[in-house]
DNA sequence: ACCTATTATCGTTATATTGCGATATAACTT
DNA sequence: AAGTTATATCGCAATATAACGATAATAGGT
């Protein structure tokens, strides 16, 4: 079947698992790394950085794109993209909420 | 093809993506968050708790297991698995670098 | 030893993702 | 307007993932 009932589990983890899978990509981290770094780089510059295809780069930028996690203007022939603050502060909200819920408890009562 | 270059990029990408593919799915998200709650749980209760088929949830937790980020132990008929610390400990730290790159910097010269 | 309850694995089907060549689109240059 | 450069989209092939029924494996009870 391959398709998942994300009718069964609540907005917040299908939300979580969205952003995850947008993570799920090492050419992905290293364009957010990229886009952290200098903050803003042109698609040109990531098909030297990484070693992918043009077509290949778009894609993944279009995903990061789609979620909102970046945004993209254009740059004379090129194009801009950079890190969408509002968006990476939600996303870094999500995942420590889902990380602190584990330092409340005593550690060690584990299997 | 379908098959990701892991040799483009650095260990730490590649990590952080695994890792992020194991958050990447609703259902690994409530496991954990359930995990999270009781601090340690089974099996069973999963497949009530969640409403997919246990063979699913089985093979949800394996993924879980296979990363370290949940471990198991033999509860008489049943299994019992909880959050593994250090792996979580490391997963919130690998997390929190990347995030961590962007406060750093002047949030406005963005395009 | 046999039955029962619980979890793991196998095999299969449906869908999603990755990667890229080829092509289209957009904007600047001369 | 023709040429150049940069990015986006299309279409395809290869691989990966999600879900689950069926079955195997394991442990406890009687």
């Amino acid at each position: 079947m391959g398709i998942t009932k994300t009718d069964l589990f609540t907005k917040e983890q299908n939300e979580l698992a969205l952003i995850a899978k947008a993570f799920a990509h090492p050419a992905r981290i290293a364009i957010i790394q990229h886009l952290l770094k200098t903050n803003a780089c042109i698609n040109g510059d990531l098909v030297q950085e990484l070693g992918l295809a043009q077509a290949t780069i778009s894609q993944h930028l279009k995903e990061l794109k789609n979620l909102n996690i970046i945004q993209g203007s254009i740059e004379g022939v090129s194009m801009s993209y950079c890190i969408n603050p509002s968006t990476w502060k939600k996303i870094k909200d999500l995942f420590n909420g889902l990380f602190d819920q584990y330092d409340l408890k005593g550690k060690s009562n584990c299997c």
